[in-house]
DNA sequence: CGCTAAGGTGCTCATATGAGCGACGAATCG
DNA sequence: CGATTCGTCGCTCATATGAGCACCTTAGCG
């Protein structure tokens, strides 16, 4: 019958198929993500509306949109609401983990994390990724995201398969855009060398870049007990001078105390990271980060306002908003 | 501030928020799946178009509905309706999965086969499962599905885990419609045994179900090389009956030869499981299954005319339109 | 008992949207 | 070269939909 048929791949000019789907992308997130009309969107893009609802179609035809229906557990909407207004923040997101196992948590946190990531998201953005086992879970459910560049925010750090690399590897491929790693470890051995690494091109090219980050994800480490990645670049005389000095928390490698002020410590000069007043001027930080564990951590973390946005379980949540009201209180 | 904060939880009447959440359910479902319009939805429920509208509002902020953007790396739409129209199926997908492996494979067979049902569910079928690990793949991966009951084709196979009786629980409770499960092996010693299973009183209210079964899914076993659950079950004379008699396929305990006949076999009168007249009576049978090692057996099973939907990978989907080719032309 | 506040309901009207149609351009074929 | 076919585009008009409002019920309280 046709002709097309060897390799069920329409051979088009070069780049349309692509600039075609990035359309489809675009009109497809306007849509269902933002909340636009067909009739806006086609005004923003210079297409006619038509085309926007065809595309909107051929979008769902082809399975470019794909729609899940969740049987809603609890009404915990309040729960968040809450949250958010007893830490001023933008967004939170609380997901109901009763029962789970760390993996299983981890893997609800990176569930609603990609879709928080891919509902903010939009095209001008430039996403920052942080590191750690939250933050992989988060690339391994993203899907899609929107046409942006992808910023590692600190040198490499965990396991092959699971570092900062990776992480900017796969999310960048699933955006479409250039990734910007950093090929450096998270911690040196010395200031020097921190200094003259920042200072080689290809490093730096990559910490220019950080001026640009307008969405960034992270995780939260605590301290005690030990969920940071830097832990294991301390000699046992850091840990105890950090613990000495007050260190709760840990945010892109910017070390916290329990009211979220920025601890100095031997450690900090030999950080490759986003510094804490980049981190600060990022628009949208979103932190990831659940288990019980963590709450003070957190709770330091959004006292110092490091982030804007929450993903976390609802046992913490509660647990937060507990010790929100009690340091409101005194 | 709000006193009802306690649980997070809002004590309603009894009864109530399950009804509102069943109802919030079935609207979405219908709105974003069926693709009815609110005016046509508010119109068989019986509630007001306005209240359709924030029903689904209300579904968007409580995370009910969920999107989700995917890049289409293929047009490969003209793959799978090549293949439905060559075989005369009512829907195929054919997911690319090259180079994958065969846990990769069945977990993407997994997440197509349960979008496609909770796309062609609705509230008054009745949901018959078959067994393997493929079916599990997609029980897994199913979120909520239409209230609808839930009836097990056939008796015990499998490791514990993934076996059928867990099938059916996992997917009645997402679907929150009742679970027919059948407490008993899918191979019996013999032909009396199975006779007086079926008489008892706990297996044949399963057995009765069968005749309601409006949507079935199942795996496709292929003979050779063995990749069918009951081959286990048989002796090694058994087997070499089987491989004599022809048989290259086996869908739901029915085997079949290469030309999509069933084959009778000693094996036969002592399966516990839907009957091939049952499954011909079965308005929507969704097979699903991959790698090209099951090429032939898929063959066998549509010619045979046992399915009418077909999940499967875009190798096999290449092969079988092949082998269509060949067939046809002889 | 009446008053008030809050949540839920259905209305009106302006607007967004979908179905179907003819126009246009490109590729194909005689 | 002209004719035909196919796919895409944007139009019209009937219809579906959303924003805002008025109404009702319910619950709380003096």
């Amino acid at each position: 019958m046709s002709d097309e048929s060897q390799l069920g791949l329409d051979a088009e000019h070069p780049g349309d198929l692509h600039q075609h789907d990035d359309l489809l992308i675009e009109v497809a997130r306007r849509y269902h993500f933002q909340e636009q009309s067909k009739i806006d969107i086609a005004r923003d893009l210079g297409i006619s509306r038509f085309k926007t609802a065809r595309l909107l179609t051929e979008a769902r035809d082809r399975g470019a949109v794909r729609i899940t229906l969740h049987r809603p557990r609890e009404r915990w909407t309040g729960l968040a609401m809450r949250l958010k207004q007893a830490y001023g923040l933008q967004h939170v997101v609380a997901v109901n983990m009763h029962g789970a196992s760390m993996k299983q948590l981890r893997a609800g946190l990176g569930r609603e994390g990609a879709l928080l990531l891919q509902q903010y998201l939009t095209n001008e953005d430039v996403l920052g990724v942080g590191w750690g086992r939250t933050v992989k879970a988060i690339a391994d459910q993203v899907s899609t995201l929107p046409k942006c560049n992808v910023v590692q925010l600190g040198g490499i750090a965990g396991d092959p398969g699971e570092n900062s690399i990776e992480l900017v590897r796969i999310l960048s491929s699933h955006s479409g855009g250039r990734a910007f790693p950093l090929y450096a470890p998270l911690v040196v051995p010395n200031e020097d060398t921190a200094k003259s690494l920042k200072g080689s091109p290809e490093i730096s090219s990559t910490l220019d870049r950080f001026r640009d980050v307008s969405v960034a994800v992270v995780a939260v480490g605590s301290w005690e007990p030990p969920n940071s990645q830097l832990r294991m670049f301390c000699t046992r005389d850091d840990r105890a001078a950090m613990t000495a000095a007050g260190v709760k928390a840990e945010i892109c490698g910017v070390l916290l105390d329990e009211d979220g002020n920025e601890v100095e410590t031997p450690l900090s000069p030999r950080i490759l990271a986003m510094t804490s007043s980049q981190l600060r001027r990022v628009p949208t930080v979103i932190a990831v980060a659940g288990h019980t564990s963590k709450t003070e951590a957190i709770h330091a973390v959004l006292r110092g306002g490091f982030a804007n946005m929450l993903v976390t379980d609802t046992q913490v949540a509660r647990e937060l908003l507990a010790m929100h009201e009690r340091t409101a209180t005194e």
